[in-house]
DNA sequence: TAAATTGTGTTGTTTTTACAACATTTTGAG
DNA sequence: CTCAAAATGTTGTAAAAACAACACAATTTA
């Protein structure tokens, strides 16, 4: 089948044989596009029938607001689903945008087949079906995660929180973050200028250092200047 | 079955009867506590090993950071479950408490065994896991909902966008909201006494108006004095 | 490779916030 | 009903953020 070693490496079809594969893409109306760097695959406010399953490349879903302010949600890698969650939920038209950040293969299908695919109850549905929940609820540390982020009271609050949790994710003191620091900006919703003071004054105290997307964060001295 | 006609009131058992709940009871190792107003239901920092269901009453759930900093993730009320998600995760201890905001009846349930009742195939437990995924995406609704809230720059675009949402939901210009100025200023992370003063100047301004949790917002004025 | 675009750090200014302290008002318990 | 506790609005001050403008570095792309 077309594209399925990629497909294959998804966690939502990992268990999904060739055949079975074969047999839900017309169930699923299973539709595949590239898409070039910058390319908006999504626009926001288009009526939400799809979810977008990443197969190569990249891409970075955010929201714009009444006020033009732009706030990144997250980025997706191969194997990430944009808009997961509308296959269950009754929402009208994506409240989000999504944009490739590298030259990438989606996987297009229809939200509503998803979850309830077709006639023949055959096991592979129940599994699509599972592993979908489980994405969802890993959506949903996601989202609980970054909510707690966005309440500290203040930008270096934020900064720190949001490194540290990447560097427990990392499991090391030095790690990478997908965010350049105008991008890391939006996500954490303050002002790219004064998250760069923020970021200066952290180095500058030795707390942290980084160079690019790359960076380091001394745990033991988070505390200590608080 | 005791309790029962709390129970069918909920989303979660809507279309359960009683006879199948109470075949259910044993399965999903149900127990019943009383609460009073002000009682810690759940800490923060215990082993999850059990989901919430709220019958009668009502509840808070609240995240303390290690600032000290309180902040309310949500309210409550009957039919509300306490981490809802955490049947699906694999998370250790629960990253919240649940305190009840009025004298409460709650019922407690496995986590496991919701979504893996029993070996029984029967058709319930079918209904639940549904009525279970359905709750947890509208809670992902919710959460996607406060994080946009929190991605505002300012005290003054965070309170007019969660009085205009509140009033959406409302369907009308005059609706109440759950909570006071002192759980609404932990709601949105920003200072108590800040708050007050952007409420006042907005009043001052006529652009909204209120008087205990009972609130008008002019949305022709919303965008207006921006 | 050169030129154009995008990303980054810095700085000064203005606006907003947090914080603290206080006087009232409201609420709730006994 | 009374009294204590909690909630609320206000104000002044200090800290932090947003904003804007700029120079330079890095990255793209033609």
């Amino acid at each position: 089948m077309e594209n399925f070693s990629e497909i294959k490496k998804t966690k939502i079809f990992a268990e999904i044989s060739e055949n079975d594969m074969q047999a839900m893409a017309y169930c699923l109306k299973i539709k595949f596009a590239n898409y070039n760097k910058n390319d908006t695959i999504v626009s926001q406010g288009t009526p939400a029938e799809n979810v977008y399953l990443i197969l190569k490349g990249g891409a970075k879903v955010e929201n714009i607001d009444s006020r033009g302010d732009i706030s990144i949600i997250t980025k997706l890698k191969a194997g990430g689903v944009f808009r997961i969650e509308s296959s269950y939920s009754g929402e009208e038209e994506y409240s989000e945008y999504l944009i490739a950040t590298e030259n990438s293969l989606v996987m297009i299908m229809n939200r509503h087949r998803l979850i309830n695919p077709c006639q023949n109850k055959c096991k592979r549905h129940d599994i699509v079906v599972k592993n979908l929940v489980k994405l969802i609820v890993e959506r949903n540390a996601e989202l609980i995660e970054k909510l707690r982020l966005l309440s500290k009271k203040n930008t270096r609050e934020k900064v720190l929180a949001y490194l540290y949790r990447q560097s427990s994710l990392a499991g090391a003191a030095y790690f990478d973050i997908p965010y350049n620091k105008t991008e890391l900006a939006n996500y954490l919703s303050v002002d790219r200028s004064a998250l760069s003071t923020v970021l200066s004054k952290l180095k500058e105290e030795g707390i942290i250092d980084f160079d690019k997307k790359h960076y380091h964060i001394d745990i033991n001295k988070i505390n200590i200047n608080k």
